[in-house]
DNA sequence: AGTCGCCTGGTA
DNA sequence: TACCAGGCGACT
């Protein structure tokens, strides 16, 4: 569910909320989404204290003041929420971190694909991410470009490929391509330069607009304080199907692209 | 490139 | 009852 925006946001919001306290306790219902056992997770940061929140991709990661560093994934229906311990559980509230000053970091996931790792040091944690492509938010025109002249898959499905570029997901992928006027279908190296920084430009500023309304929460996504994001509320073509294209007076449809719904106006998207 | 699996819930 | 869901890795 969360993706670039989303995870930003909790990430701004963890940095504010749990910055500098101290890890008393871990518990889980759901082992196997505690890589690579809860006792040696538990072992290994219990006493330590949050250092600092980072987020690379749609990775949370914590860092710990032992070297120590959790990296959690979301996936489509995980949530980070911050609560007083007095608070009644949450919802799916699977993993709980308990935190100095009464607080608890509780991961929640209703349908149980995301997952905590913990990293026992930073060659582990560099490992991890050595995968993946560069920062949608960072990269530049030229490297964009080498990206997408780089295959002839269909650029929707390029765009969602996280080793080639990090960040995006269904929805901002969606309306990144509307807003650039080009057809999810074509093949990627088949972008004129014109067409290139146009679609760059059009993902960050979807990107951009996601984190200025904190996230998309037309389904599950809420931030570490539990409230919802305001995305939803300005998708250009993304849960539109039916509607009319802001960009012209195409009407919005949605199709299948390898396995994924995918919105878009076949009037203006060429 | 396409399909399946991991899980659970909401909606047609 | 069937299908759909913002991710992603394994498999063919």
């Amino acid at each position: 569910m969360p993706e670039l925006p989303e995870v930003e946001t909790i990430k701004n919001d963890l940095s504010r909320l749990v910055v500098g306290k101290k890890v008393l306790d871990v518990t889980t219902d759901t082992a196997k989404q505690v890589v690579p056992s809860l006792s040696v997770v538990k072992k290994q940061i219990v006493g330590a204290s949050i250092k600092k929140i980072q987020r690379r991709a749609k990775l949370l990661i914590i860092h710990l003041s032992n070297g120590k560093i959790l990296v959690f994934h979301l996936k489509l229906t995980g949530r980070i929420l911050i609560r007083k311990t007095n608070i009644p559980r949450d919802d799916w509230q699977h993993i709980t971190i308990f935190l100095s000053g009464n607080k608890e970091l509780r991961f929640c996931d209703l349908r149980k694909f995301g997952w905590m790792k913990l990293m026992k040091n930073g060659k582990e944690f560099d490992s991890e991410l050595v995968g993946f492509g560069p920062e949608a938010l960072e990269v530049k025109l030229k490297g964009f470009q080498q990206i997408l002249s780089s295959t002839t898959r269909a650029i929707k499905v390029l765009l969602l490929d996280q080793k080639k570029i990090a960040g995006i997901g269904n929805i901002y992928a969606c309306d990144a391509l509307n807003l650039a006027k080009i057809d999810p279908t074509r093949k990627s190296n088949s972008l004129n330069p014109n067409e290139q920084k146009k679609l760059l430009l059009s993902i960050q500023k979807v990107l951009k607009a996601g984190i200025k309304y904190r996230g998309a929460s037309d389904q599950f996504y809420l931030d570490a304080l539990g409230h919802k994001g305001a995305y939803q509320e300005h998708f250009l073509v993304y849960a539109r199907a039916g509607e009319k294209c802001f960009n012209c007076h195409g009407k919005v449809e949605k199709v299948k692209l390898a396995g994924r719904g995918t919105y878009y106006c076949s009037a203006c998207q060429v």
